[in-house]
DNA sequence: CGAAATATGTAACATTAGTTACCAAAAGGA
DNA sequence: TCCTTTTGGTAACTAATGTTACATATTTCG
């Protein structure tokens, strides 16, 4: 379990001893899941952070119509709840599911803020933590305020190709949750990429994707 | 300036004694701006938090084509920077400007940090701060992932009424602003706004906003 | 390996939202 | 107060996206 915890943001920069020391400091609960168990439903309230430790699990939005959404999958060393705990508004708004059989490691907001008094490099994760959160919610709805479909494709390649800093590279989601990422019917984004190959700005198959003209794709944010 | 203070959500919580302490041990920086004067631009670097102490600023976008979308203004005792100065991208999204002469107090990273560590109600506040923008950020990921302009319209309203515990209400944002808010373009908010109101869900004139059916208006959502 | 489930492409058609331009109302400043 | 600027409503038209349904990969798993 030390490995995991080493790996994720939260414990980045201890060492072993630290947190064998820090768990026994602060105290902890180990949860186990069966695959497709429901680890938390909406509006449940957050009092405790979670870790996984073994397993996975998928954070989603069921909407009334039935329809459900899956927004992220979380894998051991993944940190959740970090952004509830400490809200004056801290109820969940999505639903956790086990997707397999998983462990997860709960520390509760009193223990764990007696962690961050007393460990300055746990402070720094966690702020970092919830900021890097931030920026990335910040980023989606940049990305979902844009106008055109287009926009919204152009943006998310570009962004992947800031990030890989090459032109050629396999983006993360597939089609149904890059169009649930951009918020728009899969068809529709079926389409678009297809009119965005045709009008020669990208090349693709698949998840494998190239970008043909940089200055013509940031031109589309322009319009 | 320590009454600005005092009501800000940093610092809420602490005495004038506390307050005085606290700034002379950490370290500021008190700046002057005047009117339409640029406080930030997008992609500069955030090094410090900023609180305004007079006057007001508004945090904007600026689009390639020139077209300038006010996210939010900030009014004394109001701080923003808290959500990149501990980020690993800690460069602003988006631009600041004075709207009017005002005053700024700024409070450089590893002076807030030496604060956080030393002050536990600094903590906790700063850590509210972060996450209340979270929970805000994710509500509006939701409206706008909403996937019709009737559905946006539905939440905003709907929220607005779970907000203030009324079915009638002033909304706080003019057309324009809510356009921005739900991005969509305003003769679009207008013409759906009277279908609404066609439809019997709303009625509304200027701010003053009316549900008339929560229940229909909640079903508008399923849809 | 082979069946079932899931993901993807495609097309015709329906619906929604954007665009543009103009007028009226309201608010802000000299 | 009057003029200017901003805001809000309206309408005809255009463009974009959603909807539905189906065929075809592709993957998963017993």
């Amino acid at each position: 379990m030390i490995e995991i915890l080493k790996k994720s943001l939260l414990f980045r920069g201890f060492t072993d001893q630290n947190i064998e020391h820090l768990l026994k400091f602060i105290g902890t609960d180990l949860e186990e899941y069966s695959k497709n168990e429901t680890v938390v439903l909406e509006d449940d309230q957050c009092n405790s952070i979670g870790i996984v430790i073994s397993g996975s699990i998928e954070l989603q939005t069921i909407f009334p119509s039935g329809k459900v959404i899956t927004h992220l999958e979380l894998a051991p060393a993944d940190v959740f709840g970090e952004g509830l705990l400490f809200s004056s508004k801290n109820l969940y708004p999505i639903n956790i599911q086990s997707k397999q059989a998983s462990k997860i490691l709960f520390i509760k907001k009193d223990n764990l803020m007696h962690g961050l008094l007393h460990h300055p490099i746990l402070i720094q994760n966690f702020l970092m933590l919830l900021s890097d959160k931030l920026f990335y919610m910040n980023s989606k709805v940049k990305l979902l305020s844009l106008s055109t479909l287009r926009k919204k494709i152009a943006l998310y390649l570009l962004t992947e190709y800031k990030e890989t800093g090459k032109l050629t590279f396999e983006i993360k989601l597939n089609r149904k949750r890059l169009s649930e990422h951009l918020a728009v019917e899969r068809p529709s984004l079926s389409r678009e990429l297809i009119k965005m190959k045709e009008d020669g700005l990208i090349d693709f198959e698949q998840s494998a994707f190239k970008i043909l003209d940089v200055n013509a794709l940031e031109e589309e944010l322009f319009k």
